[in-house]
DNA sequence: TCGATTTTGTTCTCGCGTTCACAAACTCAT
DNA sequence: ATGAGTTTGTGAACGCGAGAACAAAATCGA
């Protein structure tokens, strides 16, 4: 296994088969979001340099980036802002549009359901659950709460693949599984638990507060050394005198 | 003074330097979810492979990653649950408290000033800002909202490093601004938009509708391969009977 | 038509992070 | 005390992604 390793497969043949990097994947959204508000100033065209800095990415590698999904600029020239916008939006899925189960519906579950990122991109909000009885009947964001025990009924209905949980860490799991079961093959979890499912089903996770720990972190270390550069400032300030 | 600083750089220097991966700092909080988990039922000790599947990590990389935090296991025995919580709160710089400002107080500003997770861990809402006059003085979690003219004096009267800014895109770079030059050198931005901020200042972004489009992506891929074991399959059978 | 200019698409290199694999270190039973 | 059994900490290999750099392709002016 030591020289037998290199296989061929180019980055065309990758491209082919649809094996686009996951740190790309994660950058189309971006993409996406800065070519619709080029859009709607009007822009027609732009080039990588100008689409990357309003991403906020290295224009190399946006460049590298689109060049896995085909062949869509004009070299002189640019990228024509719809043509890649609908081809990102085409390679990304959301030219179909996706139904969305909700399940929680506390404050977060709340600010998801009135969340306009949803509606415009793709997505359909079809169903709010929760199980608290006194929430059921209540109405949000133009859907009326239901009660959890639908779920199977919701999914069924509306086709639902990918769903949400804003539930406590402790009710997730079983949320999950109940997901899983029901015929949901994406999940996007709001509560802070692992959460294990059968292979061929994704699950990406979101956590407020891991963010504001990374942030707590840095923030500390900004701290540590400003005392550093004091303390170097005065021991050097003494060897003067001294 | 370059050449005096300048030796050979082994991981031990970088260590006690402080210099932990940001890829390890990022799973820090979520071992410390899986510590706190086990301290809440009684568990005293772990091996690494219990808290790597706590955790959902390989058993390896969380090895590695505690590693850079220092020796803090017994070989043979597996990590001290409670100590090594410790370490890691004060790691990351949970261990002092972090007073933090809300900016825009929709739904999502809501759910967050209510969010369990952040006084639990070292974190403490003491502002909610918004700039629509008909919410300022409204009570949320126990705090009265604020008009967003008194930003400042906010910031520095609680000595606030870390904000949360949970308005629309279009006001972010505004309050971003604002923020940064009142004191602020750590953002958690929710608006969907690339702030644009000073040497020096963090920003995170925690986009809820890119998460949402990543998992499309995955789906979409899903069902393309089920179309192509279908249309396989067919061909198959189709040569098989001619 | 041809050369100058612009900008894409791609190759190459480097560094970081992940994972394997194992020696070192500890416990426990006898 | 000693050997068997566990588990940590880390060196080494490997693969992926980031960024630099450049060749290829398009436009434009003369």
């Amino acid at each position: 296994m030591t020289s037998a390793r290199r296989r061929r497969t180019t980055r065309r043949d990758n491209r082919l088969e649809r094996g686009i990097p996951e740190a790309t994947i994660a950058r189309l959204p971006v993409y996406l979001r800065a070519l619709t508000a080029l859009s709607e100033r009007s822009v027609t065209t732009a080039s990588s340099e100008e689409l990357a800095s309003a991403a906020g990415v290295n224009s190399a590698k946006l460049r590298k980036d689109l060049s896995y999904l085909g062949s869509y600029g004009t070299r002189g020239v640019g990228y024509d802002v719809d043509y890649l916008r609908f081809q990102i939006a085409r390679e990304i899925g959301l030219t179909q549009d996706w139904p969305v189960a909700i399940v929680g519906i506390g404050n977060l579950g709340h600010a998801l359901a009135g969340y306009s990122g949803f509606v415009s991109r793709g997505f359909r909000v079809v169903a709010l659950l929760d199980i608290d009885p006194a929430r059921v009947g209540e109405q949000v964001a133009g859907l009326t709460i239901r009660s959890y025990d639908q779920l199977e009924d919701v999914v069924a209905a509306h086709r639902v693949a990918i769903a949400v949980i804003a539930t406590p860490a402790s009710a997730a799991q079983d949320v999950c599984d109940r997901l899983v079961a029901a015929g949901v093959t994406s999940v996007l979890n709001f509560a802070p638990s692992v959460l294990s499912v059968p292979a061929g089903v994704d699950v990406r996770k979101v956590d407020l507060s891991i963010e504001m720990q990374i942030l707590a972190y840095h923030e500390q270390r900004k701290l540590l050394a400003a005392d550093e550069a004091l303390a170097a400032q005065f021991a050097g300030s003494k060897m003067e005198s001294a």
